[in-house]
DNA sequence: ATAAAATATGACTAGCGGTCAACTATGACC
DNA sequence: GGTCATAGTTGACCGCTAGTCATATTTTAT
């Protein structure tokens, strides 16, 4: 016996599916929760109870009321891998995918501050929950690289920065802008959102595009 | 008996003292834990054993255990303050005293990725907390904004940048690189802000500064 | 039909933040 | 020095929660 294929030879399955279908109940009462409560303010018992099922059932599926958050990793490796294709494409410039793409990521977390907050701590507090982060955060990184390496070669942006350089730089910027809201949300996340990307894609742009031609130098104010 | 001065006229006091004293031990105590062992993992009691006082003691100064972070509020307070001296003295550049800012405001969540973690985590769980901290973050970024008005004034800065602006975007880039940091802790977090802040203060600066950061240009090398 | 495996359940535990009534030290006043 | 109100200390205690686990139930294989 080489292959452990147990019990899961060509069964779909009355259990496969109910297992899935309780996963995403549980997922979902779960988000709902932490969008309008927040994480720590949501119990265990409370996802359970909104999900139909019994506290221990919970367990069955996640190993830690963090690891629930855990599952938003997929969603954003989906995002980042759909994005990298859309640049490799070239329908579109790679500083439009990029805005959209820090658009789609911060899609989630922006759903209100309780979830931005929620993201946050759980990733923060969990050690083993972090661990897979930062490293899907790594990989999700050199992909945007790979995007920004397409850039240059099409002179959409400009080449005389390192690739993975300018990924951190716009990484941090996304981060920073989605914590600084969730700590004091004055505004919608996408108008700080749009802010923060303009600036990070024009410090990208070649330095053809001269968007500070305005700038009255008062050199003599001293 | 309009002033009710009580009996606190002119006693330097062994009261006063002690309380200082105590305050000083807990808070301390925590920040030595906090850095060590993370806020999570810290207890209360943990906490007041190693100030040597009882646990209910703690909560005559810290009404949550949240609340012992808030005190760093008035550090960051203090630096910003004498930052915008130093800016308004004129004796550096303007983008010069931001670095330094920005170096004075991580020193301390930079003690250790527990102790960056802790800050964050606290900050996003206690509502109270959070409250005052947004609230000191906008005042110290009213600051931050002022010190780009004179570095416009003096022809440091680039004129055609708003100074609330520029001062937000600041503020997004330090705790983003802080955030990333604590999330994943490869390299000293020093290394992360001297890219980051060269970056916000390069495009900052007047049009003149050249073609961007010392970077290498790799050619056509791939 | 029946055995075996997968899954569901909720009573239970351990440990935490925070409270509070009882206690002790301080210092103002005589 | 003695007295007493008040500030400050203490640790037993409470309510609550994440996570466990023995048991019960359901599905699947034979």
């Amino acid at each position: 016996m080489v292959t452990k294929k147990k019990s899961r030879p060509a069964s779909p399955g009355l259990r496969q599916r109910r297992r899935l279908q309780t996963e995403e109940k549980i997922f979902l009462s779960a988000m709902h929760l932490f969008r309008d409560k927040g994480f720590v303010q949501t119990t265990v018992e409370e996802i359970t109870r909104a999900a139909g099922v019994a506290k221990g059932t919970f367990f069955n599926y996640f190993p830690s009321k963090e690891h629930v958050l855990g599952f938003l990793i997929e969603r954003q490796k989906g995002a980042v891998a759909a994005h990298l294709e859309m640049a490799r494409a070239g329908q579109l410039p790679v500083p439009e995918v990029l805005k959209r793409l820090g658009h789609a990521l911060t899609l989630f977390p922006g759903k209100s501050p309780q979830m931005a907050r929620s993201v946050i701590a759980a990733f923060l507090a969990n050690e083993d929950v972090r661990a897979r982060i930062s490293v899907e955060m790594s990989t999700g990184r050199q992909a945007v690289a790979e995007m920004i390496r397409l850039g240059q070669q099409r002179g959409q942006i400009r080449s005389d920065a390192v690739p993975a350089q300018l990924a951190h730089n716009f990484h941090r910027a996304l981060i920073g802008t989605v914590v600084l809201w969730a700590l004091d949300p004055v505004s919608p996340l996408k108008k700080h959102l749009e802010e923060t990307i303009a600036l990070v894609v024009a410090g990208a742009c070649p330095a053809a595009q001269a968007p500070c031609p305005p700038a009255r130098r008062k050199k003599e104010a001293q």
